[in-house]
DNA sequence: AATAAAATCACCCGAAAGTATGAGAGGAAA
DNA sequence: TTTCCTCTCATACTTTCGGGTGATTTTATT
């Protein structure tokens, strides 16, 4: 309750002490130097440098600081391949079948004609014909143009 | 000449004014109130006042701003493909030259070796060494492999 | 200057890829 | 049912690719 109050009215009450302090000061001095002549510069000079003082120390506490923005900019690196979409309006648009579209897959993955021959249960020839037909329609020549064109028409990932 | 020396020392001259008047009031102030008992106190206060206000502008003016930062994260998701870093590492540690770079960017384009030997201004021979020592380094048996396993590593787009 | 690595080119051979053509089975739509 | 499309498979042929070997020239590197 007490310290609340303390924390609250802090720099209130450290003002009241200072001040209670200069008091005093102020009449040691006034005992001190009265009885000289010209004291009073004296006195008038220590009061206009500790309230100088006092008056930087305010400022010092009571100034807001500015605040200043600084904007990191964070790359994000999408993890590759995890935000795949299949582009449907272009697969249906070059007229590919969902086994061609299979078979361009597995040719993206480095497979040869007879590894997805094996890897789909048909025959070579039948790879090899399908493979065809994928370069037709895809109006392209070979199948690393094939992969190149897919990937860029988002057929595969 | 003149204009410049003020700008130069133009807070010195402020504060050489300044106190001037000050000197001019004090002076008037005791004029006014010595007279009155008790007036000491009074001229001491206001001698406190305008020193604590004189110490307040000092510092305000002297003293640097504090400044607060404040950081805010930007997140920026950087156009794919647009912030392709060659894997240098990963090329070094496969031993591969500029040139067998060079020659599987242009595979990964879909270009035949023909095509690329024309592209470099070399014979179809050289392409065929590059590719095989490419495939050899890479592990790989096929340049659809070997364009698979470099997107993978970070080599190619 | 000597050495090593990279780049160039050639030839041969076999494997893989691609082209052309034909054809049968099954499913969907007219 | 007929027609069309997909998927399947086959044969024959051409082109491209890849492996192996060897050689010359250029370019660092020491």
């Amino acid at each position: 309750m007490i310290s609340k109050l303390f924390a609250k009215n802090k720099t209130n009450l450290l003002y009241g002490a200072l001040l209670g302090v200069l008091v005093f000061l102020l009449n040691w001095l006034e005992l001190r130097f009265v009885i000289f002549e010209h004291s009073f510069e004296i006195y008038a000079g220590v009061i206009a440098i500790i309230f100088t003082c006092l008056g930087i120390w305010l400022a010092m506490k009571l100034t807001k600081p500015k605040i200043e923005t600084v904007v990191v900019e964070k790359h994000i690196y999408p993890d590759p391949g995890a935000d795949f979409v299949l582009n449907e309006k272009e697969l249906a648009s070059l007229g590919m079948s969902k086994r061609e579209l299979e078979v361009l897959q597995l040719m993206a993955q480095g497979l040869s004609n007879e590894e997805i021959g094996s890897r789909l249960f048909v025959s070579l020839n039948t790879i090899k014909t399908h493979s065809s037909k994928i370069f037709e329609k895809m109006d392209v020549q070979r199948r690393t143009q094939a992969i190149e064109k897919a990937k860029r028409l988002g057929l595969i990932p």
